[in-house]
Parts: C-alpha cells; structure tokens; sequence
DNA sequence: TGTACATCAGTGAACGCGCGTTCACTGATGTAC
DNA sequence: TGTACATCAGTGAACGCGCGTTCACTGATGTAC
C-alpha cells in the first residue's frame, strides 16, 4: 500500500495512467519504469517480462469492467431484458471511457497467452454475460432456439464491433446527435436487443 | 508488370504475400524490400514513408474485398435480403481468409490517415453496403424506423467483432461445428439479418 | 545486545537488436543539339 | 551519328532511436545464534 514500497502496485497503477493518457504504444517497460521514478530494470523484479506486466493491466480492465456492469446490475430494473441491456451498456461504456485500456485488452499479441490471473478474471466476467443472456431466454422465451454460448457471443461480438467503429469516428457522422448512447440504443433496438 | 523493372507493383506483392504469412508485425519497410531482393532504401524511391506503402497494401485489401462482394452478388437470388445476406457472407469470408491484410486495415495506427487512394476505394465500398441495407429497407419494410446509415453501421459493427471473435478462436468453442459459415448464419439469424 | 550471514529489491551500465529515414553515390536511360 | 547533359531508380553505409533483457553491483532489511 505505501507508495513507496510497493513497487509493483505502483508500476501497474502507472501503466494504467499512461495506457489512458497515450495509448497502447506508450507501455513500454523502460517508460512504465521512468514513470515511477525508478530505474529501467526494476519491473523485471516484479514481473517476468513486458507481456507478464500488461496482461496484469489488461486483467485489471477486467476487475473494472465488472465492477462497472456490477453497479450498473443494481442501479438498473428487475426483468431479464432489463439487466441484459444495462449490462451492454455497462460494457460499451467502459470500452469508450477506457478506450487505451480496452484496446490493450483487445490486443492478444501484447499479452501472455496463458496468464493465469488473466483467465482467471476475464472466464468469469464472459459466463456471466452468458448467463445474463440465459436469463432473458429463458424469462421471455427471446430467440429461444438459439444456441445461449453463440447468441452470447454474437451480441458480444456486436458490442466490441460497435465500440470500435465508435473509436474511430466512424459512427460519430453517422449517428443523428454525438451521443454515444442514443446511438447504441438505436442499433440496440434495430437488432432486438433493446427490452 | 515487368516483374524486374515495376518494383512499386512487386513490393506490394510482396507485402500482400508477407502479411497473409506472417502477420502484420512482419510489415517492416526493410523486411518487404528484402524480399523483393532489393536494397532497403529502394522502397522509400516509390512510398514517401512506411504508412504510405502500408496504407497502398490496404487499398488493395479493400479491392479485393469489394471484387469478393461483387462476385457474391452476381452469384446470389434476386431479392434485397438474399443480396444483403450474400453481401455480410462475402465480407466475413474475405476478412478470415486474410485474416492478416484485415487487421491491417483496421488498424489506423499503421495507415496514413488521409490517404487518397484508400479514401478513394473504402468510402464506395462502404457506401455500396449502406444501399444493400436501404435496399432491403426499401423492399421489405425491414427495420424500415430506422435511420439507414446507423443501421448499416451497426451491421458492419457486428460483422467485424464476428470476425474477431472468430480470429481469436473465440467461437469454435462456442459454435455448435467448426463452420464459420453455420456459426454466422446462426448469429445473423438470432439478429434478424438473414433473409 | 551484538555479530555474521542470507535475502532480495532496486541500480545503472551494457548488449544486441531491428527499425525508419538520410545521404552521397553509381550507373543506366533518355533527350537536346 | 555523336556528344553533352539531365534525370532518376536503386545502392549501401551511416545515423540515431527506443526497445527488452542481462548482469554484476549496492545497500537495506531481517534472521540465527
């Protein structure tokens, strides 16, 4: 806890600043280290390489996307279509408010394939999303012929589609105002997804 | 197309050839001439700088993706939704059987922002997909509230997080098969976008 | 309480790498007269 | 037809950069006796 000491908080707490502040090319090892005042060497004493500490920031996101759908799952209505929207919501607008640190998530080529902390974190944030679809299956009988594992993935595969599109600019001249929101709602409710 | 003397042609062929192998990573200006057998420097006397040849290799992604389309449509039924369902088809085959020039031409950070001739061939491209969709709109009062253009931006949204999805080997864990084709037509159908 | 020792986080010089770009050059080609 | 010159694609040495990682080290801290 004491910012002195404990070197390894520190330079993830630093990764995170920059990642947010300069994008994805700014982490590198030497300039995460000169961030927090210590010498260029040091991260090796606390992670085993470059990709080793990025999947900790990435694993990170993951902590706060879920804490973001948590809150945005007690704010939000009762029904099963209620919740599944509020969750899509939540995701999208941690992507957009993180954009840095979503893409790093995005980015498997910077991160170790098999971080365990990373799995361990990202496996159960992706089943409850399944699960959030399940249950709007199964309380309003929504596409319920589909297959719950693929029409999760589909919506998510929508969700990241979107957020990218809207990173780029892309959907900004599209959409009738600037607000993120209208926009996701209205493609939203094109593909049903909206309650 | 003297393959000895047009190197500007033969570099690109080269690159094309380098990124479905190796990736995007493999892309460097040194690593491209080395492998038109010509001397680092060389490419510099027909692109002004890396992201220029970059960004001409992209171009020629999206002729490739746009003839891909073309060919799809002429073989495909007659009515709006068999059209625009050939259509989503055609451009998630291309971006999975070159999974490698697709991400490059999704990553902005490698192309020069203002390239004409990549403005030149993705603005038609993507504009042909939003007729596909008004078409559709048009004929069958399909999703017939809502504004084209941010329909067709949320379509294509899906279309590119599918292909990363897949890319990542996110969905042949959750696909009932292996098939990209059943596992799209699955997840088009669950959004109302198969004819 | 004091001494000897082990541990270990952090230092800073160094290594070796590939990169994009610059630059003076060579040598072939085409053109003007 | 022949000479002088301009053009220009490609060469290869060099520059300067930032990078991840290694390594011998320092110096503080804790522990055993």
């Amino acid at each position: 806890m004491d910012p002195e000491t404990d070197l390894r908080a520190r330079l993830l707490a630093c990764a995170l600043r920059m990642v947010a502040e300069e994008g994805v090319a700014s982490l590198s090892l030497r300039g995460i280290a000169k961030r927090a005042r210590v010498s260029h060497g040091a991260p090796l004493r606390h992670f085993p390489s470059r990709a080793a500490l990025l999947s900790a920031v990435a694993a990170e996101g993951y902590r706060m996307t879920a804490a973001r759908r948590e809150k945005a799952l007690a704010a939000c209505g009762p029904g099963a279509a209620a919740r599944l929207h509020a969750a899509a919501r939540s995701y999208v607008d941690f992507a957009v408010d993180h954009s840095g640190l979503y893409e790093l998530m995005s980015r498997p080529d910077l991160l170790l394939p098999t971080d365990p902390e990373l799995s361990r974190v990202s496996r159960p944030f992706y089943e409850h999303g399944v699960e959030l679809v399940a249950a709007r299956q199964a309380e309003e009988g929504w596409r319920s012929g589909v297959d719950t594992r693929l029409l999760a993935a589909a919506l998510w595969a929508a969700l990241h589609g979107f957020v990218q599109l809207w990173l780029l600019g892309a959907l900004t001249r599209v959409s009738r105002g600037d607000s993120l929101a209208d926009a996701l709602d209205v493609a939203l409710a094109a593909f049903d997804l909206k309650p």
